[in-house]
DNA sequence: TTCTTCATGTAATTAGTTACATGATTGA
DNA sequence: TCAATCATGTAACTAATTACATGAAGAA
Protein backbone atom coordinates (compact mmCIF):
# COMPACT_ATOMS: atom_id res chain seq x y z
CA UNK A 1 0.00 0.00 0.00
CA UNK A 2 1.30 3.31 -1.76
CA UNK A 3 1.24 6.95 0.07
CA UNK A 4 -1.98 8.45 -1.51
CA UNK A 5 0.03 11.31 -3.00
CA UNK A 6 -0.38 9.90 -6.63
CA UNK A 7 -4.34 9.98 -6.68
CA UNK A 8 -6.18 12.15 -9.59
CA UNK A 9 -8.89 13.69 -9.40
CA UNK A 10 -10.65 11.49 -11.48
CA UNK A 11 -9.33 8.97 -8.55
CA UNK A 12 -11.37 11.30 -6.10
CA UNK A 13 -14.32 10.99 -8.92
CA UNK A 14 -14.98 7.36 -8.11
CA UNK A 15 -13.90 8.02 -4.29
CA UNK A 16 -16.62 9.91 -3.95
CA UNK A 17 -19.13 7.77 -5.79
CA UNK A 18 -18.29 4.90 -3.59
CA UNK A 19 -19.00 7.64 -0.83
CA UNK A 20 -22.56 7.40 -1.93
CA UNK A 21 -22.81 3.51 -1.82
CA UNK A 22 -21.31 0.79 -2.39
CA UNK A 23 -21.22 -0.36 -6.31
CA UNK A 24 -19.97 -2.98 -9.31
CA UNK A 25 -17.65 -1.35 -11.68
CA UNK A 26 -20.99 -1.35 -13.91
CA UNK A 27 -23.13 0.44 -11.63
CA UNK A 28 -20.08 3.49 -11.21
CA UNK A 29 -19.78 3.28 -14.76
CA UNK A 30 -23.57 4.09 -15.05
CA UNK A 31 -23.56 6.53 -12.34
CA UNK A 32 -20.58 7.92 -14.23
CA UNK A 33 -22.58 8.55 -17.49
CA UNK A 34 -25.61 9.42 -15.70
CA UNK A 35 -23.93 12.24 -13.70
CA UNK A 36 -20.22 13.17 -13.23
CA UNK A 37 -19.67 13.12 -16.96
CA UNK A 38 -21.03 16.13 -17.96
CA UNK A 39 -18.45 18.06 -15.78
CA UNK A 40 -15.78 15.67 -15.77
CA UNK A 41 -15.61 13.08 -18.61
CA UNK A 42 -13.88 9.80 -18.55
CA UNK A 43 -13.95 6.74 -20.72
CA UNK A 44 -15.24 3.66 -19.09
CA UNK A 45 -11.97 1.54 -18.84
CA UNK A 46 -11.05 4.15 -16.05
CA UNK A 47 -13.95 3.59 -13.73
CA UNK A 48 -12.23 -0.63 -13.89
CA UNK A 49 -8.95 0.74 -13.30
CA UNK A 50 -9.34 3.49 -10.30
CA UNK A 51 -11.42 1.37 -8.02
CA UNK A 52 -8.33 -0.93 -7.46
CA UNK A 53 -5.76 1.85 -7.12
CA UNK A 54 -8.49 3.16 -4.18
CA UNK A 55 -8.15 -0.38 -2.97
CA UNK A 56 -4.21 -0.55 -2.91
CA UNK A 57 -3.96 2.54 -1.17
CA UNK A 58 -6.56 1.29 1.52
CA UNK A 59 -9.15 4.31 0.61
CA UNK A 60 -11.57 1.42 -0.64
CA UNK A 61 -12.29 -2.22 -0.04
CA UNK A 62 -12.93 -4.93 -2.57
CA UNK A 63 -15.44 -7.46 -1.72
CA UNK A 64 -14.90 -10.70 -4.31
CA UNK A 65 -18.50 -12.50 -5.95
CA UNK A 66 -19.33 -14.26 -8.90
CA UNK A 67 -21.81 -14.30 -11.17
CA UNK A 68 -22.17 -17.56 -12.53
CA UNK A 69 -18.25 -17.98 -13.97
CA UNK A 70 -17.67 -14.69 -14.07
CA UNK A 71 -16.29 -12.87 -11.49
CA UNK A 72 -17.62 -9.72 -10.01
CA UNK A 73 -16.70 -7.13 -7.31
CA UNK A 74 -18.03 -4.83 -5.62
CA UNK A 75 -16.31 -2.03 -3.86
CA UNK A 76 -17.23 0.16 -0.96
CA UNK A 77 -15.35 3.00 1.12
CA UNK A 78 -13.72 2.67 3.86
CA UNK A 79 -12.88 5.01 6.61
CA UNK A 80 -9.77 5.99 5.31
CA UNK A 81 -11.32 6.97 1.78
CA UNK A 82 -14.00 8.90 3.87
CA UNK A 83 -10.96 10.77 5.44
CA UNK A 84 -9.20 11.16 2.08
CA UNK A 85 -12.20 12.03 0.36
CA UNK A 86 -13.25 15.18 2.90
CA UNK A 87 -9.46 16.30 2.54
CA UNK A 88 -10.09 16.18 -1.24
CA UNK A 89 -13.62 18.32 -0.71
CA UNK A 90 -12.48 20.80 1.48
CA UNK A 91 -8.89 21.58 -0.63
CA UNK A 92 -9.05 24.30 -3.50
CA UNK A 93 -9.37 22.55 -6.87
CA UNK A 94 -9.32 23.46 -10.24
CA UNK A 95 -11.57 26.09 -12.56
CA UNK A 96 -13.48 25.05 -15.34
CA UNK A 97 -11.84 23.64 -18.43
CA UNK A 98 -13.17 24.50 -21.67
CA UNK A 99 -12.99 22.13 -24.74
CA UNK A 100 -14.81 23.49 -27.34
CA UNK A 101 -13.91 21.73 -31.17
CA UNK A 102 -17.12 23.84 -32.88
CA UNK A 103 -15.96 27.14 -31.36
CA UNK A 104 -12.63 26.51 -32.83
CA UNK A 105 -14.12 25.75 -35.79
CA UNK A 106 -16.04 29.62 -35.77
CA UNK A 107 -12.93 30.76 -34.74
CA UNK A 108 -11.25 29.61 -37.99
CA UNK A 109 -14.02 30.15 -40.25
CA UNK A 110 -12.80 32.70 -42.42
CA UNK A 111 -10.69 29.86 -43.87
CA UNK A 112 -14.22 28.48 -45.11
CA UNK A 113 -17.68 29.80 -45.47
CA UNK A 114 -20.20 31.76 -43.87
CA UNK A 115 -22.67 28.30 -44.09
CA UNK A 116 -19.67 26.24 -42.71
CA UNK A 117 -20.30 28.50 -39.55
CA UNK A 118 -23.99 28.47 -39.91
CA UNK A 119 -24.09 24.49 -40.15
CA UNK A 120 -21.77 24.47 -36.81
CA UNK A 121 -24.12 26.70 -35.19
CA UNK A 122 -26.93 24.41 -35.96
CA UNK A 123 -24.68 21.10 -34.83
CA UNK A 124 -23.93 23.24 -31.24
CA UNK A 125 -28.06 23.78 -30.74
CA UNK A 126 -28.64 20.25 -31.81
CA UNK A 127 -25.99 19.30 -29.17
CA UNK A 128 -27.39 21.62 -26.37
CA UNK A 129 -31.09 20.59 -27.01
CA UNK A 130 -30.28 16.69 -27.20
CA UNK A 131 -28.82 17.39 -23.91
CA UNK A 132 -31.69 19.02 -22.84
CA UNK A 133 -34.22 16.63 -22.93
CA UNK A 134 -31.76 14.17 -20.68
CA UNK A 135 -32.22 16.98 -18.15
CA UNK A 136 -35.63 17.57 -18.30
CA UNK A 137 -35.73 13.89 -17.62
CA UNK A 138 -33.67 13.77 -14.74
CA UNK A 139 -35.16 17.04 -13.05
CA UNK A 140 -38.98 15.35 -13.50
CA UNK A 141 -37.77 12.42 -11.66
CA UNK A 142 -36.32 14.68 -8.78
CA UNK A 143 -39.22 17.08 -8.86
CA UNK A 144 -41.57 14.09 -8.69
CA UNK A 145 -39.76 12.16 -5.63
CA UNK A 146 -38.48 9.70 -7.25
CA UNK A 147 -34.99 10.62 -7.12
CA UNK A 148 -33.09 8.61 -5.40
CA UNK A 149 -30.46 10.03 -2.04
CA UNK A 150 -32.63 12.56 -0.70
CA UNK A 151 -29.50 13.25 1.52
CA UNK A 152 -28.20 14.27 -1.79
CA UNK A 153 -30.45 16.44 -3.36
CA UNK A 154 -29.50 19.68 -1.85
CA UNK A 155 -26.28 19.44 -3.85
CA UNK A 156 -27.86 17.93 -6.84
CA UNK A 157 -29.97 20.93 -7.54
CA UNK A 158 -26.78 23.38 -6.89
CA UNK A 159 -25.33 21.41 -9.79
CA UNK A 160 -27.91 20.60 -11.96
CA UNK A 161 -28.83 24.60 -12.32
CA UNK A 162 -24.96 24.95 -13.11
CA UNK A 163 -25.41 22.74 -16.30
CA UNK A 164 -28.76 23.41 -17.43
CA UNK A 165 -27.75 27.37 -17.15
CA UNK A 166 -24.62 26.43 -19.02
CA UNK A 167 -26.72 24.73 -21.99
CA UNK A 168 -29.15 27.79 -21.82
CA UNK A 169 -26.23 30.01 -22.03
CA UNK A 170 -24.80 27.87 -24.80
CA UNK A 171 -28.18 27.92 -26.70
CA UNK A 172 -28.68 31.34 -26.66
CA UNK A 173 -25.43 32.19 -27.67
CA UNK A 174 -26.12 29.60 -30.87
CA UNK A 175 -29.11 30.85 -31.46
CA UNK A 176 -27.81 35.13 -31.54
CA UNK A 177 -24.80 33.69 -33.76
CA UNK A 178 -27.22 32.19 -36.00
CA UNK A 179 -28.93 34.95 -36.47
CA UNK A 180 -26.06 37.39 -36.57
CA UNK A 181 -24.42 35.62 -39.84
CA UNK A 182 -27.71 35.78 -41.54
CA UNK A 183 -26.67 38.63 -43.41
CA UNK A 184 -22.89 37.56 -43.50
CA UNK A 185 -21.46 37.46 -46.79
CA UNK A 186 -20.21 34.07 -48.37
CA UNK A 187 -16.88 34.59 -46.45
CA UNK A 188 -16.60 35.51 -43.51
CA UNK A 189 -13.77 37.38 -43.99
CA UNK A 190 -15.55 40.38 -45.66
CA UNK A 191 -17.86 40.62 -43.30
CA UNK A 192 -17.97 43.97 -41.40
CA UNK A 193 -18.40 43.50 -37.26
CA UNK A 194 -21.11 44.65 -35.89
CA UNK A 195 -20.09 47.59 -33.27
CA UNK A 196 -23.13 47.64 -31.12
CA UNK A 197 -22.40 43.79 -30.79
CA UNK A 198 -19.04 44.94 -29.62
CA UNK A 199 -19.81 46.91 -27.08
CA UNK A 200 -22.15 44.51 -25.76
CA UNK A 201 -19.45 41.86 -24.55
CA UNK A 202 -17.32 44.43 -23.48
CA UNK A 203 -19.75 46.24 -21.21
CA UNK A 204 -20.96 43.05 -20.02
CA UNK A 205 -17.45 41.98 -19.21
CA UNK A 206 -17.18 45.54 -17.12
CA UNK A 207 -20.38 45.25 -15.32
CA UNK A 208 -19.68 42.20 -13.79
CA UNK A 209 -16.00 43.02 -12.57
CA UNK A 210 -17.67 45.85 -10.89
CA UNK A 211 -20.45 43.83 -9.20
CA UNK A 212 -17.56 41.60 -8.41
CA UNK A 213 -15.52 44.29 -6.81
CA UNK A 214 -18.31 46.52 -4.97
CA UNK A 215 -20.47 44.41 -3.29
CA UNK A 216 -19.62 40.46 -2.59
CA UNK A 217 -15.85 41.09 -3.28
CA UNK A 218 -12.89 40.16 -1.73
CA UNK A 219 -11.54 43.36 -0.26
CA UNK A 220 -15.48 43.56 1.46
CA UNK B 1 5.28 12.68 -46.05
CA UNK B 2 2.56 10.47 -44.72
CA UNK B 3 -1.23 11.16 -45.33
CA UNK B 4 -3.16 13.91 -42.91
CA UNK B 5 -5.21 10.72 -41.28
CA UNK B 6 -3.92 11.33 -38.27
CA UNK B 7 -4.00 14.80 -37.62
CA UNK B 8 -5.64 15.85 -34.46
CA UNK B 9 -7.66 18.74 -33.52
CA UNK B 10 -4.88 20.37 -32.29
CA UNK B 11 -2.80 19.70 -35.25
CA UNK B 12 -5.80 22.05 -36.87
CA UNK B 13 -5.22 24.75 -34.25
CA UNK B 14 -1.90 25.60 -34.82
CA UNK B 15 -2.03 25.34 -38.93
CA UNK B 16 -5.28 27.54 -37.94
CA UNK B 17 -3.14 29.93 -36.17
CA UNK B 18 -0.39 29.60 -38.88
CA UNK B 19 -3.25 30.68 -41.82
CA UNK B 20 -3.38 34.19 -39.91
CA UNK B 21 0.34 34.86 -40.59
CA UNK B 22 3.78 32.94 -40.59
CA UNK B 23 5.13 32.46 -36.80
CA UNK B 24 8.04 31.22 -34.94
CA UNK B 25 7.06 28.69 -31.71
CA UNK B 26 7.30 31.07 -29.73
CA UNK B 27 4.91 33.27 -31.69
CA UNK B 28 2.44 30.43 -31.51
CA UNK B 29 2.46 30.18 -28.45
CA UNK B 30 1.64 33.71 -27.46
CA UNK B 31 -1.23 33.08 -29.62
CA UNK B 32 -2.27 30.06 -27.91
CA UNK B 33 -2.02 31.95 -24.54
CA UNK B 34 -3.74 34.65 -25.37
CA UNK B 35 -6.53 33.32 -27.89
CA UNK B 36 -7.32 29.86 -28.16
CA UNK B 37 -6.33 28.32 -24.46
CA UNK B 38 -9.72 29.74 -23.51
CA UNK B 39 -11.35 26.97 -25.35
CA UNK B 40 -8.54 24.44 -26.97
CA UNK B 41 -6.12 24.56 -24.06
CA UNK B 42 -2.77 22.81 -24.86
CA UNK B 43 0.92 22.41 -23.23
CA UNK B 44 3.38 24.56 -24.53
CA UNK B 45 5.53 21.22 -25.52
CA UNK B 46 2.97 20.88 -28.15
CA UNK B 47 3.35 23.91 -29.85
CA UNK B 48 7.33 23.07 -30.76
CA UNK B 49 5.89 19.23 -31.50
CA UNK B 50 2.54 20.05 -33.90
CA UNK B 51 4.25 22.35 -36.44
CA UNK B 52 6.88 19.79 -37.52
CA UNK B 53 3.94 17.49 -38.03
CA UNK B 54 2.73 20.07 -40.40
CA UNK B 55 5.85 20.06 -41.96
CA UNK B 56 6.14 16.14 -42.38
CA UNK B 57 2.61 16.29 -44.24
CA UNK B 58 3.22 19.56 -46.64
CA UNK B 59 0.65 21.44 -45.04
CA UNK B 60 3.12 24.44 -43.81
CA UNK B 61 7.18 25.06 -44.28
CA UNK B 62 10.10 25.73 -42.44
CA UNK B 63 12.13 28.08 -42.60
CA UNK B 64 15.13 27.70 -40.69
CA UNK B 65 16.73 30.84 -39.39
CA UNK B 66 19.43 31.63 -36.00
CA UNK B 67 19.35 34.00 -33.50
CA UNK B 68 23.30 34.24 -32.25
CA UNK B 69 24.20 30.33 -32.00
CA UNK B 70 20.34 29.28 -31.60
CA UNK B 71 17.98 27.57 -33.70
CA UNK B 72 14.73 30.03 -34.98
CA UNK B 73 12.25 28.37 -37.76
CA UNK B 74 9.67 30.42 -39.02
CA UNK B 75 6.36 28.26 -39.97
CA UNK B 76 4.04 29.06 -42.64
CA UNK B 77 1.04 27.56 -44.46
CA UNK B 78 1.27 26.07 -47.87
CA UNK B 79 -1.62 25.91 -50.14
CA UNK B 80 -2.59 22.45 -49.45
CA UNK B 81 -1.95 23.56 -45.91
CA UNK B 82 -5.04 26.15 -46.34
CA UNK B 83 -7.27 23.72 -48.43
CA UNK B 84 -6.77 21.34 -45.69
CA UNK B 85 -7.88 23.68 -43.20
CA UNK B 86 -10.59 25.02 -45.68
CA UNK B 87 -11.85 21.35 -45.14
CA UNK B 88 -11.48 21.17 -41.67
CA UNK B 89 -13.38 23.79 -41.26
CA UNK B 90 -16.66 22.60 -42.87
CA UNK B 91 -16.31 19.39 -41.21
CA UNK B 92 -18.84 18.71 -38.17
CA UNK B 93 -17.08 19.23 -34.79
CA UNK B 94 -17.34 17.99 -31.07
CA UNK B 95 -19.70 19.75 -28.90
CA UNK B 96 -18.34 21.47 -25.88
CA UNK B 97 -16.29 19.51 -23.63
CA UNK B 98 -16.71 20.48 -19.81
CA UNK B 99 -13.94 19.81 -16.50
CA UNK B 100 -14.94 21.52 -13.58
CA UNK B 101 -13.10 20.20 -10.49
CA UNK B 102 -14.55 22.65 -8.35
CA UNK B 103 -18.42 21.87 -9.60
CA UNK B 104 -16.89 18.19 -8.77
CA UNK B 105 -16.49 19.08 -5.22
CA UNK B 106 -19.62 20.72 -4.99
CA UNK B 107 -21.11 17.50 -6.25
CA UNK B 108 -19.45 15.44 -3.62
CA UNK B 109 -19.98 18.56 -0.92
CA UNK B 110 -22.05 16.17 1.39
CA UNK B 111 -18.54 14.56 2.50
CA UNK B 112 -17.36 17.62 3.92
CA UNK B 113 -18.79 21.01 5.04
CA UNK B 114 -21.19 23.96 3.90
CA UNK B 115 -18.12 26.09 4.70
CA UNK B 116 -16.07 23.92 2.02
CA UNK B 117 -18.82 25.04 -0.56
CA UNK B 118 -18.14 28.30 0.49
CA UNK B 119 -14.84 28.87 -0.39
CA UNK B 120 -14.80 26.56 -2.99
CA UNK B 121 -17.70 28.62 -4.55
CA UNK B 122 -15.50 32.09 -3.98
CA UNK B 123 -12.66 30.77 -6.02
CA UNK B 124 -14.74 30.17 -8.58
CA UNK B 125 -15.75 33.92 -8.73
CA UNK B 126 -12.49 34.90 -8.52
CA UNK B 127 -11.94 32.75 -11.11
CA UNK B 128 -14.31 34.33 -13.46
CA UNK B 129 -13.41 37.85 -12.44
CA UNK B 130 -9.50 37.11 -13.05
CA UNK B 131 -10.50 36.06 -16.85
CA UNK B 132 -13.26 38.69 -16.96
CA UNK B 133 -9.91 41.55 -16.53
CA UNK B 134 -8.15 39.73 -19.12
CA UNK B 135 -11.60 39.65 -21.40
CA UNK B 136 -11.87 43.57 -21.11
CA UNK B 137 -8.46 44.29 -22.03
CA UNK B 138 -8.72 42.29 -25.26
CA UNK B 139 -12.18 43.73 -25.92
CA UNK B 140 -11.32 47.20 -25.35
CA UNK B 141 -8.42 46.61 -27.48
CA UNK B 142 -10.41 46.22 -30.19
CA UNK B 143 -13.17 48.82 -29.56
CA UNK B 144 -10.24 51.09 -30.20
CA UNK B 145 -9.73 49.90 -33.46
CA UNK B 146 -5.83 48.59 -31.35
CA UNK B 147 -6.95 45.53 -32.88
CA UNK B 148 -4.65 43.38 -35.36
CA UNK B 149 -6.23 41.62 -38.40
CA UNK B 150 -9.70 43.26 -38.85
CA UNK B 151 -10.78 41.05 -41.83
CA UNK B 152 -10.95 38.73 -38.37
CA UNK B 153 -13.13 40.88 -36.42
CA UNK B 154 -16.67 39.43 -37.14
CA UNK B 155 -15.59 35.87 -36.40
CA UNK B 156 -13.73 37.32 -33.37
CA UNK B 157 -16.47 38.82 -31.92
CA UNK B 158 -18.78 35.71 -32.02
CA UNK B 159 -16.41 33.89 -30.17
CA UNK B 160 -15.58 36.62 -28.21
CA UNK B 161 -19.06 36.76 -27.31
CA UNK B 162 -19.00 32.96 -26.17
CA UNK B 163 -16.43 33.13 -23.63
CA UNK B 164 -18.18 36.44 -21.61
CA UNK B 165 -21.20 34.55 -21.83
CA UNK B 166 -19.69 31.85 -20.28
CA UNK B 167 -18.14 33.45 -17.64
CA UNK B 168 -21.47 35.66 -17.08
CA UNK B 169 -23.02 32.05 -16.57
CA UNK B 170 -20.30 30.97 -14.36
CA UNK B 171 -20.25 34.44 -11.87
CA UNK B 172 -24.16 34.72 -12.03
CA UNK B 173 -24.39 30.99 -10.82
CA UNK B 174 -21.84 30.93 -8.38
CA UNK B 175 -22.89 34.13 -6.73
CA UNK B 176 -26.40 32.25 -6.76
CA UNK B 177 -25.47 29.61 -4.74
CA UNK B 178 -23.11 31.64 -2.57
CA UNK B 179 -26.74 33.45 -2.05
CA UNK B 180 -28.47 29.94 -1.38
CA UNK B 181 -25.98 27.88 0.81
CA UNK B 182 -26.15 30.78 3.23
CA UNK B 183 -29.00 29.29 5.28
CA UNK B 184 -27.67 25.69 5.12
CA UNK B 185 -27.07 23.97 8.38
CA UNK B 186 -22.98 23.34 8.64
CA UNK B 187 -23.39 19.58 6.89
CA UNK B 188 -24.92 19.91 3.22
CA UNK B 189 -26.53 16.29 3.53
CA UNK B 190 -29.07 18.12 6.31
CA UNK B 191 -29.83 20.60 4.08
CA UNK B 192 -33.30 20.70 2.74
CA UNK B 193 -33.14 21.31 -1.05
CA UNK B 194 -35.61 24.28 -2.16
CA UNK B 195 -38.15 23.14 -4.34
CA UNK B 196 -38.92 26.87 -6.17
CA UNK B 197 -34.61 26.77 -7.50
CA UNK B 198 -35.78 22.79 -8.21
CA UNK B 199 -38.18 24.04 -10.13
CA UNK B 200 -36.55 26.82 -12.06
CA UNK B 201 -33.84 24.81 -13.71
CA UNK B 202 -36.85 21.97 -14.93
CA UNK B 203 -38.82 25.05 -16.74
CA UNK B 204 -35.80 26.71 -17.47
CA UNK B 205 -35.02 23.58 -19.68
CA UNK B 206 -38.53 22.86 -20.85
CA UNK B 207 -38.74 25.84 -22.47
CA UNK B 208 -35.44 25.75 -23.92
CA UNK B 209 -36.87 22.49 -25.36
CA UNK B 210 -39.52 24.28 -26.86
CA UNK B 211 -37.72 27.20 -28.23
CA UNK B 212 -35.66 24.64 -29.77
CA UNK B 213 -38.46 22.53 -31.78
CA UNK B 214 -41.48 25.02 -32.10
CA UNK B 215 -39.08 27.85 -34.45
CA UNK B 216 -35.87 27.28 -36.16
CA UNK B 217 -36.13 23.65 -35.22
CA UNK B 218 -34.86 21.11 -37.32
CA UNK B 219 -38.26 19.52 -38.42
CA UNK B 220 -38.86 23.41 -39.55
C1' DT C 1 28.78 42.05 -14.75
C1' DT C 2 25.22 39.84 -13.05
C1' DC C 3 20.40 38.95 -12.71
C1' DT C 4 16.07 38.46 -14.75
C1' DT C 5 13.15 37.70 -18.38
C1' DC C 6 12.55 36.30 -23.03
C1' DA C 7 13.06 32.50 -26.18
C1' DT C 8 13.76 27.58 -27.96
C1' DG C 9 13.69 23.43 -27.52
C1' DT C 10 14.21 17.90 -25.74
C1' DA C 11 13.28 13.89 -22.78
C1' DA C 12 10.76 11.26 -19.69
C1' DT C 13 6.53 10.12 -17.97
C1' DT C 14 1.54 9.50 -17.54
C1' DA C 15 -3.30 9.94 -17.72
C1' DG C 16 -6.42 8.65 -20.62
C1' DT C 17 -8.52 6.46 -24.83
C1' DT C 18 -9.58 2.88 -28.30
C1' DA C 19 -9.92 -1.63 -29.46
C1' DC C 20 -10.55 -6.18 -28.27
C1' DA C 21 -12.55 -10.31 -25.95
C1' DT C 22 -16.03 -12.86 -23.80
C1' DG C 23 -19.53 -14.46 -20.30
C1' DA C 24 -24.45 -13.82 -18.63
C1' DT C 25 -29.28 -12.70 -19.35
C1' DT C 26 -33.48 -11.85 -21.63
C1' DG C 27 -36.92 -11.99 -24.98
C1' DA C 28 -38.61 -13.33 -29.60
C1' DT D 1 -32.27 -21.55 -29.84
C1' DC D 2 -30.66 -17.55 -31.58
C1' DA D 3 -29.86 -12.66 -31.39
C1' DA D 4 -29.48 -8.70 -28.88
C1' DT D 5 -28.20 -6.52 -24.92
C1' DC D 6 -26.24 -6.34 -20.38
C1' DA D 7 -21.99 -6.92 -17.84
C1' DT D 8 -16.83 -7.39 -16.87
C1' DG D 9 -12.81 -6.83 -17.85
C1' DT D 10 -7.56 -6.58 -20.39
C1' DA D 11 -4.10 -4.92 -23.67
C1' DA D 12 -2.13 -1.77 -26.71
C1' DC D 13 -1.54 2.69 -27.89
C1' DT D 14 -1.18 7.78 -27.88
C1' DA D 15 -2.06 12.50 -26.98
C1' DA D 16 -0.66 15.37 -23.80
C1' DT D 17 1.82 16.92 -19.62
C1' DT D 18 5.80 17.89 -16.55
C1' DA D 19 10.41 18.48 -15.90
C1' DC D 20 14.69 19.69 -17.56
C1' DA D 21 18.29 22.41 -20.07
C1' DT D 22 20.21 26.39 -22.03
C1' DG D 23 21.07 30.49 -25.10
C1' DA D 24 19.97 35.60 -25.95
C1' DA D 25 18.67 40.26 -24.58
C1' DG D 26 17.86 43.92 -21.62
C1' DA D 27 18.04 46.20 -17.18
C1' DA D 28 20.22 47.47 -12.85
Amino acid sequence: MSTAADLTSTSYALLGLLAVRPSTTYELAQQMDRTLSRFWPRARSKVYEEPRKLVDRGLAAAAEGAVGRRRRTVYSITPKGRRALAAWVAAPGQGPVLEFEQLMKVFFADNGTTDDIRRTLLDTRAWAHERTLVNVEVGRSYLEGRGLYPERAAVNMLVGRFLDDFLECLDRWAEWAGETIETWPERPRDAAADPVAMEHSVRQAEDRAARYEAPGGPDD
